[in-house]
DNA sequence: TGTCCTTTGAAGTAC
DNA sequence: GTACTTCAAAGGACA
């Protein structure tokens, strides 16, 4: 079972000065509903190709927008393609900016990034907003990574992570390097709130980290590890990967928790998955070269810096297994990729209607047979699936549609047959249905033998086409 | 280590 | 247009 928050956990926000993340989330949720999918994959498509826009020579009130509206890409990629004055939720939303300037702890996948005030008269660097936007969408291709790397480097932000911490994944702050300072100096522990996640620690100058009664609530690492990006669904905003969370979290007996999917999330998906389709953003990271010096993550090992306590740490995970600086892989897919790794990563098939169900059913179905063999598993799911009511499946026979519409955008060349026998793959054995005595196509018979002409609305597909060619 | 099993649905090929 | 095949997920079983 997933880590459950502990008690202080939701003290989050309440003087820290803390943007309401959800909130925002779900503002950019209505907002993008308004909005054709077509839409907001070319504005976020522009967004991209502008993406060496933003400088620093912003100001540091228009830097603050960007950083809050970067934490909801759908709004960001607006907000960064044109000047025009955001609508009234927007306004909103900058009237949050303006007393929460984008700086706090935002939730991310494996636990909460840590954006400390900017240095008196500073600048926000704008790879920290990079990062920022990166880290709550918690996915970007390479690509986009390499890019990040040349602005971390340039701009001279780092990401910390404050020893102590059980997991130092777990939390991550953004920091401003000293280079942003008069030499000699270090940011100035009074910038941030006193009691403030921020405040930095006078030992260590490096933002203190909570301590274990008073963490946020962490939000539990995605099962597994690394894995490849080869499904568009494997994207999610830390805005979704929170509402799922918080739904399983606060979920009532037999009250189903819908996979995240993108019914409910459209325009989340980071821009850069949508443009550069022939490489690597199609497959995944698996797919690419890791640089040297960079983490799986694409962050560079150079921008990572850690407070003395937590620097063996590191170290040795990084040794033990490739951690991931932000988890960026689905909570669908990272178990069975850490297994079995792909050797030759393809766009995979959006998921149908039933696949999705049984994503959903699956672990409830295990915990209650005790059966762990997923061919059982998957008879019994099947029952139920049919014992569905028509509204009932209709949920996911509307979230596969709207996967394959989203996999039709993000991949318009992708054709099912890329994935046959893929890449010399052996191909699967053929079933051979002639024999098989469970196969109704086989035996057009036994759907009428079983129902009877008068009930032929029971009958399977494959009888009522026997029949209907009779 | 790789394939099979088992389910449904989507999409492909073959005729 | 119809029939058939493949592949999506899952993980234990098996060659």
């Amino acid at each position: 079972m997933p880590q459950q928050p502990s008690d202080g956990g939701d003290d989050l926000g309440a003087n820290d000065e803390i943007i309401p993340f959800k909130d925002e989330g779900e503002q950019e949720e209505k907002s993008s509903e308004s909005v054709s999918d077509s839409t907001d994959l070319n504005d976020i498509k522009s967004s991209l190709v502008n993406e060496g826009e933003s400088s620093q020579s912003n100001s540091a009130s228009e830097g603050n927008k960007q950083l809050v509206a970067g934490q909801n890409y759908g709004g960001s990629s607006k907000d960064r393609g044109s000047k025009k004055v955001p609508p009234a939720v927007e306004g909103s939303k900058t009237d949050t900016a303006t007393k929460t300037p984008g700086f706090g702890s935002i939730p991310i996948l494996h636990g909460d990034l840590h954006v400390p005030y900017p240095p008196n008269g500073s600048m926000v660097p704008s790879s920290m907003k990079r990062f920022i936007d990166i880290a709550a969408n918690f996915l970007r291709p390479a690509d986009y990574l390499d890019h990040l790397e040349d602005q971390v480097q340039t701009n001279k932000v780092s990401v910390v992570h404050p020893a102590g911490h059980p997991n130092p994944l777990a939390q991550l702050t953004l920091m401003y390097n000293n280079d942003h300072f008069p030499p000699g100096t270090t940011p100035p522990p009074h910038l941030a709130p006193p009691g403030s996640p921020l405040e930095l620690d006078p030992k260590t100058g490096m933002p203190r980290p909570r301590h274990p009664g008073e963490m946020p609530p962490i939000y539990p690492p995605l099962p597994g590890q690394m894995g490849q990006i080869h499904h568009p669904m494997e994207v999610y905003t830390q805005v979704q990967w929170r509402n799922y969370w918080d739904a399983k979290r606060f979920q009532q007996p037999g009250q189903p928790v819908y996979p995240m999917t993108t019914a409910a999330f459209r325009g989340a998906y980071p821009a850069a998955l949508t443009v550069n389709t022939a490489n690597m953003t199609r497959f995944g990271h698996s797919a690419i070269p890791h640089h040297p010096g960079m983490t799986i993550t694409g962050i560079p090992h150079s921008a990572i810096v850690t407070t003395p306590g937590a620097k063996q740490d590191l170290q040795q995970q990084n040794n033990d297994r490739e951690v991931p600086t932000i988890c960026l892989i689905s909570p669908y897919r990272q178990k069975s990729e850490k297994q079995k790794p792909q050797k030759t990563p393809h766009i995979k098939k959006p998921l149908n209607a039933f696949m999705l169900y049984m994503k959903e059913m699956r672990a409830k179905v295990v915990a209650e047979c005790t059966l762990k063999e997923s061919a059982a598993i998957n008879q019994i799911l099947g029952r139920r699936w049919h014992a569905l009511t028509r509204e009932e499946q209709a949920k996911y026979y509307e979230l596969a549609r709207k996967e394959r519409q989203l996999h039709m955008q993000l991949y318009p060349g992708w054709s099912a047959r890329d994935n046959y026998a893929v890449h010399g793959k052996k191909k699967k054995r053929k079933r051979d249905k002639s024999q098989g005595d469970n196969s109704e196509a086989s035996n057009p018979k036994k759907c009428r033998a079983r129902f009877g002409l008068d009930q032929q609305h029971h009958w399977c597909k494959p009888c009522r086409r026997k029949k209907k060619m009779h």
